[in-house]
Parts: structure tokens; C-alpha cells; sequence
RNA sequence: GGUGGAGUGGCCGAGAGGCGAGGCAGCGGCCUGCAAAGCCGUCCACACGGGUUCGAAUCCCGUCUCCACCUCCA
């Protein structure tokens, strides 16, 4: 079994070949930067993540590229309302998504192109349509893409092009109320920074026409995969594709959709409030446990976002990082490199089948208690086996908790608590060893009160901190 | 109207003709001074109605319900 991978374009799922042996070109939607990232964007990135570590995992070259959308009619509006330039407001905006994508441990992306610093590859590409015939120009810089002239306009979302029903704009000169946007004229009022110069008059981009250009300036006139979330196949996507097939270059091979962040079975949307911002469930949970909560379910499914949800990450990661963390006081895997360690055969399978995270975990959780099992036994050599089997699946899904415990903790803080709860713990021991239990239960639940979690175990008591705050515990 | 998707145990969530996925919660037990953690056991579900089959959650027909895209959207 080799990977396969579903395709929104043909629905269904078939065998993964790159284009060009051992290296994979993916390019992936990011964000418009008009306004502060949302547990839905960090969702689609997830998906997209796990991808990227899955290919590469599997001993692949892949060259991520995820662009930036700097420029459009909200970034204009919103920072006009805020009294800040438009591209300072991009830019703010721009940073959080970063801090949020590092935040989740998301891979770098190799190219993290902005709409605004290719403009000549867009001009070029929106040309090169005009002169085709495949674009025509309204005069005061619009510029159209002309639906009827490519026949296979609706291929990617199967729809025939005369059932795509968009309400006519009045005045907007169009030649078919389906034709969309490559070029905005500039209108009176908008910024002078935020248009540009083309044969056809002054304006900015339209959204579609950015990917189109941004994708093939990093991967070629055709590339492996083109992922985004799921509501960006119509049009967007479905435009891409028309425009930069019309143009003669064959484009995206497969295109994978990730689907959304629901609540109360629906789509999360804006006016829900910043409940669901990024940095307000930063400071309520680990990243690591908003991170597993996104991986957990499959890519193509919807999520439904509840209190429970982040709860039980967060138990189930407590589960396996605990695990770890007692196995590895008993075996050492100094030296190994968990990352190239060989997987399980079923991890490998359920990965390999379109990214079946959920019943990649659950090999994991079989060996974990394999693991456990061995912690209680005391049979270190399949301790050994189980721990390194477990960091390595979880590795490949970036959630080794050896790899987030070394990130999240500040060392000089922890060294510090470390030493104070050690000393506590001592005073403890000596009263249970006197059979205190009354002096021993006050320390316990001191410490608890504190934040920490004790445990006693044959070879002495161990601390950690206990889970955040509870989502549904009122603030 | 067009297109795509979904309905699985108290909850989350895989699977897609036969071998009791997994997790969370609960319950019983072991261990423990008590806890916690862990372990053992328990909880045998597939929207509804028909049909095909030795056998259906899975295939076929029909019905119902829900969601999304078709305007900006991860």
C-alpha cells in the first residue's frame, strides 16, 4: 500500500505519483490578513501540516509554499476604519497568523509569497490571458476573465457552467455575469498605495488571479497538490484553475480540501466573537493540546468545536505525554532519533489511506498500552519497543511530547519550581514513612491548590502541573 | 434549482459485505495508607422502511433529517 490521497476534482481517492520523482510542489491557501486568526484557519493549516510531515516522513522532497493575501477590499476597509494604513494593518495581522502557526508547532513553510510582491508575475500572467482571448478589459483598469471562452470552466467542482447561477452586477460591464475579476480598478477614495500599474490602467489584483500567479513563480507551470479549506472550491479554486489552465499551464495534479470548524453543527462564523480567536484559547489551553484536537479527526471531516472537545484532548494527550514521560525515566533513547524510526505497519497504513489520523491513533494508543503495561511489569525491553514505537508515530504527527516539553518549558523556571516541590515532596515522604497521613494529604493538597498534580508511585512521589483551565470553567 | 458531503454506542470518532477500531465519560475489580496514574473487566452501536445475500453499519431501491458551496470566507 502506497499513499493515496483523495482529490476533490475527480472525488475519490487513488494512488499519490509525484510529477517529479521524490519531490512533491504543494502549494496551500493561507490567509487574508484582514483580521486575527481563528481556531477554523488553524484547522485547514493542521491538515495541511500533517501532510507536509506525512510526505516527508515517507521520504519525500516537498516544497510548501503558502501565500499571503496582503492586499483586498476588507484589509482596505477595515484598516480605514482602524485609522491605520492598510498595510500596516496587513501586516499586524500577518505576524498573528506566524505566532499562531509556530504556536501549534506547524512546519515552516518554504515560501510564504505576499500578493503584494508579485504584481509583475500577476500583470504578466493576466496579459498573456488578454492577449489569448481568454480576458477582456472594461475599460478604467477592470479586467475580466471570460468564462465562455474555457470550455472546461466548472470541471474541478463538477459543475456544469450553466448551472452556476450568479445574480448579474448591474454597471460592472461584464459579458456574462460568470466572469470574474483579475484586475480591480482603482475607485475613488481607496489609498493611492493600493493600486498598481497595468497595461489596462491602474488597480489591484483580484484573489484568484494572486494564487495563480504565486503558485507557478514557486512550483512551475504544474505542480503536485493544491490544498486550502474546503469553501475555497467555489470559485476560488475553480477560477484558479480556469485562469491558469487557459493560460496553458496545466497546473495543480490534485486538489485536496480540508473541511471546517463547526458549532452547533454549523460553520463557525465571524459574528460568533473571539471565543474561538486563536489567542483566546491560547490562554485557556497548551498549544499542544489545541494542536492534537485538530489533528485527531480526519482532515475531510467537520469538527464540531465544544468545550468537550478541548477537555478531552486534553485528558488523551495527558495520557500519552504521561506515559512518555514515566517511560522515558526508565529507558534511555538518548541518541535515537525517534524521528527516523521505523513505524509501525499499521500507523503506516492508516496514514497512507488518504491520512487516516484517528486510526493512526489509535495504533498508537494500542502500543502505549502495550507500554503501560510493560511500565507496570517492569519489562524494559518492551518499555523500550513501546516508548520508541509511540514517540516515533506521534513524532509523525508532530506531537512528540519529548519535542513540546523541551519547547513549552522555560528551563531556568522549571529548574526553579523543580527544586522547591522536591523539597516539599521530601518533607512528605518522611511523614508518610511515619505514617502521617494527615501532615502527607495537607502537602498533597497544597500543592494541588497550587496547581500541581501529585503522584505516588513505588520509587516516590512524581509532580506535574495540572491541565489549564477548563473551557467551560467561567472566567 | 445545481453541486458536494453527513446521520455509528451516554459523548467524540474510524471502518465500508463476515474477524467486537480507538478515545472520553460511567460502572465493577486489582494496585494504593488514601488518592492519582496504570492494569483487568463491563458498557456489543451503526437515521428509517424495504430488498439482495448463507451473512449487511457496509451493496441496491425508497424515505426522512442535517450541513456546505453556488457573494467574501480556512
Amino acid at each position: 500500500m502506497s499513499l493515496h490521497l483523495y482529490d476533490t476534482a475527480t472525488r475519490a481517492q487513488s494512488a499519490f505519483v509525484p510529477l517529479r520523482e521524490g519531490r512533491v510542489g504543494l502549494y496551500v491557501c493561507g490567509s487574508t490578513v484582514q483580521g486575527s486568526p481563528h481556531i477554523g484557519h488553524l484547522r485547514t493549516d493542521v491538515a495541511f501540516d500533517v501532510l507536509v510531515r506525512w510526505l516527508r516522513r515517507t521520504g519525500l522532497e516537498v516544497t510548501l509554499v503558502r501565500n499571503v493575501t496582503d492586499i483586498d477590499d476588507k484589509i482596505l476597509a477595515k484598516a480605514a476604519d482602524a485609522g491605520v494604513p492598510w498595510w500596516a494593518w496587513a501586516l499586524r495581522h500577518e505576524r498573528e497568523f506566524a505566532a499562531a502557526r509556530a504556536a501549534l508547532g506547524l512546519v515552516p513553510a518554504d515560501y510564504e509569497p505576499r500578493a503584494t510582491g508579485h504584481m509583475t508575475e500577476m500583470v504578466e500572467l493576466m496579459t498573456r490571458l488578454v492577449d489569448m482571448g481568454h480576458a477582456y478589459t472594461t475599460g478604467e483598469g477592470d479586467v475580466w476573465f471570460d468564462v465562455r471562452s474555457y470550455a472546461d470552466y466548472g470541471s474541478l467542482t463538477n459543475q456544469r457552467p450553466e448551472d452556476i447561477g450568479i445574480s448579474p452586477e448591474e454597471g460592472s460591464g461584464k459579458r456574462d455575469p460568470r466572469d470574474f475579476a483579475l484586475w480591480k480598478a482603482v475607485k475613488p477614495g481607496e489609498p493611492p498605495t493600493a493600486s498598481w500599474p497595468t497595461p489596462y490602467g491602474r488597480g489591484r489584483p483580484g484573489w484568484h488571479l494572486e494564487c495563480s500567479a504565486m503558485a507557478q513563480r514557486y512550483l512551475g507551470a504544474s505542480f503536485d497538490l493544491h490544498g486550502g479549506g474546503l469553501d475555497l472550491r467555489f470559485p476560488h479554486h475553480e477560477n484558479e484553475q480556469s485562469q491558469s489552465r487557459a493560460a496553458g499551464y496545466p497546473f495543480a495534479q490534485r486538489w485536496m480540501h480540508s473541511a471546517w470548524v463547526t458549532q452547533g453543527g454549523t460553520k463557525m462564523s465571524k459574528s460568533l466573537g473571539n471565543s474561538l480567536l486563536v489567542d483566546t484559547l491560547l490562554d485557556r489551553t497548551a498549544p499542544v493540546v489545541l494542536r492534537y484536537a485538530l489533528t485527531a479527526v480526519h482532515y475531510r471531516s467537520m469538527l464540531e468545536w465544544t468545550p468537550e472537545t478541548v477537555e478531552e484532548a486534553e485528558t488523551t494527550w495527558g495520557r500519552l505525554a504521561g506515559f512518555v514521560e514515566r517511560a522515558g525515566e526508565q529507558v534511555d533513547l538518548e541518541g535515537v532519533d525517534v524521528a527516523a524510526a521505523e513505524l509501525p505497519a499499521a500507523f503506516t497504513a492508516a496514514m497512507d489511506d488518504d491520512l487516516n489520523v484517528p486510526a493512526a491513533l489509535a495504533v498508537v494508543h494500542e502500543h502505549l498500552h502495550r507500554g503501560n503495561s510493560a511500565l507496570a511489569d517492569g519489562d524494559l525491553g518492551d518499555l523500550r519497543t513501546a516508548l520508541l514505537a509511540v514517540r516515533s508515530m506521534l513524532d509523525a504527527l508532530g506531537l512528540d511530547p519529548v519535542a513540546w516539553s523541551e519547547q513549552a518549558a522555560d528551563r531556568r523556571v522549571e529548574a526553579a519550581l523543580g527544586t522547591l516541590v522536591r523539597a516539599t515532596l521530601d518533607d512528605r515522604a518522611q511523614a508518610r514513612a511515619a505514617r502521617d497521613w494527615t501532615t502527607a494529604d495537607a502537602v498533597r493538597d497544597r500543592l494541588a491548590a497550587a496547581g500541581l498534580v501529585i503522584e505516588d508511585s513505588p520509587t516516590g512521589a512524581r509532580w506535574s502541573l495540572a491541565a489549564p483551565l477548563r473551557m467551560n470553567e467561567e472566567i
